[in-house]
RNA sequence: CCGGGUGUAGCGCAGUUGGUAGCGCACUUGACUGGGGGUCAAGGGGCCGUGAGUUCAAGUCUCGCCACUCGGACCA
């Protein structure tokens, strides 16, 4: 069992230590590798191409709702961040600067976009002269900078990819349902295509993004209990259309602004869908993004026809699943190893003795369940395989999610359950920000959103006992 | 930013009172193998994180810096 070969190669187990495994899983998958400066990354081609099944589905999402792709400029000069107050006081701390072109000293330093409202409103307030061209649905697929002081691949890096949507609305309402039907779509994205459960719902005021009006969000819970911040969409009124001098020519003649919104989700996905699915054998992937989604692995290759077995079912598979044989030189338990440690779903074993039989062997990543399958039932056993594993890794998740989320009626049942437990606590709350300041302080908690999905748990607040306004869900989060 | 830990071959590590670097795996070549991390043989690979200092002599001692990592603070 554990000869010291096996022991170079493993990954520690989930149990003993959550932050190394996951940590060992973004480097020995190969998803992620460092580079020399803090907290910049670098996306592997195996990282890279999850991203890009992520981007082609969520792509694919807000084009089919209206959205168009542009391409903003990297650097933000100084002036033009500092229209609005509240966002550059927000985003002021994090920002990295570009103060030098070639020998010469800038006039004006630029910073390096932390986020690009300030950009999007600049160009909409050159572009925009009537209601008739609004509403304005645009998206970008970018990286941005944010200086954090503590980094970890996917979860927090000072460089992240993602995208941003920013739109600009005639009316206050269509801006609103813009930012709730955002929500949605990237809520259909993490349940249906990552199978990750969430909790969806908006943001109190001191969680909110800076300059918003209103943030939604969608939270994760990952297989440790703490919370991933999955998503978020900002509803921004006309705060950042009047800082910018943002104005339309409205129906009726009068110079009006246009109500805004913004909304993004990054590589920070990879990060959840590791610590959503993963095991002690590594990474498991969903189906829709797996850049493997079955592997072959030949046994005995080298014997005459296996491996033109091999190819042949990889033909009839490559028709409607991303299927690669492994022809390399290690033995096939090296294989199973290998891919079962960067999480390819379903692995399709053939030999000799499946040769003569016509059938072969289907193993699923999940649950390790052997299908011995007939050749004439291959494409629709794959098929129901991938199906049944995708459903699993939701419902599994599901489960965690439902079997760590406690209520708490008193901030004696609160603070008992946050120290016992991890995951998430419902409790009332009067609105007021300093509750929300008691329950960091005296529970490390911190409020996660106001789910959308209201129950009544009591008619006080558990901190200060003043009548409740609504349920929060309260959480650790990273 | 604060506190703990770590930087020696691609990975995991050893390196004594300071004396000029080693082991396992991986890698290359060949053979035998093959249904859960195979066997044998022969090879290649080092700015000892980085910069100063002490010393006849530094992987080893001192100080600074950088990076990784764990925890906290801060923060999308």
């Amino acid at each position: 069992m554990s000869d010291n070969k096996k022991m170079v190669e493993a990954i520690t187990p989930i149990d003993e230590d959550f932050a190394q495994w996951y940590t060992d899983i973004c480097l020995k998958a190969e998803l992620v590798d460092y580079s020399s400066v803090k907290g910049f990354t670098i996306l592997r081609p195996y990282g890279q191409a999850i991203w890009e099944h992520i981007q082609a589905i969520l792509d694919g999402m807000l084009k089919a709702t209206g959205h168009e792709n542009v391409a903003m400029p990297l650097l933000i000069p100084e002036s033009l961040l500092q229209k609005e107050k509240d966002h550059v006081e927000g985003f002021a701390p994090e920002v990295a600067w570009v103060t030098r072109g070639g020998s010469e000293e800038l006039e004006e330093p630029m910073c390096i976009r932390p986020t690009s409202e300030t950009l999007f409103c600049d160009h909409f307030s050159r572009v925009l002269h009537t209601w008739r061209q609004l509403p304005m649905l645009y998206n970008q697929w970018c990286s941005v900078v944010r200086w954090e002081k503590s980094t970890r691949p996917f979860l927090r890096t000072r460089e992240f990819w993602w995208q941003e949507g920013h739109t600009i609305h005639e009316t206050r309402e269509e801006a609103e349902k813009e930012t709730l039907d955002v929500l949605e779509t990237y809520a259909r994205l993490c349940e249906e295509s990552l199978c990750m459960p969430l909790l969806k719902g908006k943001k109190t005021d001191s969680e909110k993004f800076a300059g918003a009006e209103a943030t939604y969000a969608i939270e994760a819970m990952m297989h440790d209990g703490k919370a991933l911040q999955a998503g978020t969409t900002h509803y921004f009124g006309d705060g950042f259309s009047r800082a910018y001098d943002v104005t339309f020519t409205g129906r009726s003649g009068v110079l009006e602004y246009p109500f805004e919104t913004s909304w993004g989700v990054s590589t920070r996905l990879i990060g959840g869908i590791i610590m959503t699915h993963g095991d002690n054998e590594g990474l498991i992937l969903p189906p829709a993004v797996a850049p493997v989604q079955v592997v072959v692995v030949p046994v005995a290759q080298h014997k005459e026809g296996v491996l033109d077995k091999a190819y042949e079912l990889k033909e009839r598979l490559a028709r409607f699943v991303r299927v690669k044989v492994d022809e390399s030189d290690n033995s096939p338990g090296w294989k199973f190893s290998e891919w079962e440690m960067r999480g390819v779903p379903l692995r399709l074993e053939i030999g000799p003795k499946d040769i003569e039989k016509d059938q072969c062997v289907l193993v699923r990543r999940d649950n390790r369940e052997k299908t011995f399958t007939p050749l004439a039932e291959l494409e629709q056993t794959v098929e129901r395989l991938l199906a049944e594993l995708a459903g699993a890794l939701y419902q599994k998740a599901a489960q965690n999610l439902q079997d760590r989320t406690w209520s708490a009626a008193t901030m004696d049942e609160v603070v008992r359950l946050a120290g016992e437990k991890s995951g998430y606590i419902r409790a009332m709350w009067c609105g007021d920000e300093a509750c929300e300041d008691a329950m960091k302080e005296k529970a490390g908690l911190s409020s996660r959103c106001i789910p959308f999905a209201q129950e009544t748990l009591g008619d006080a607040c558990p901190v200060c006992g003043k009548p409740a306004a609504c349920m929060v869900v309260w959480g650790k989060a990273y």
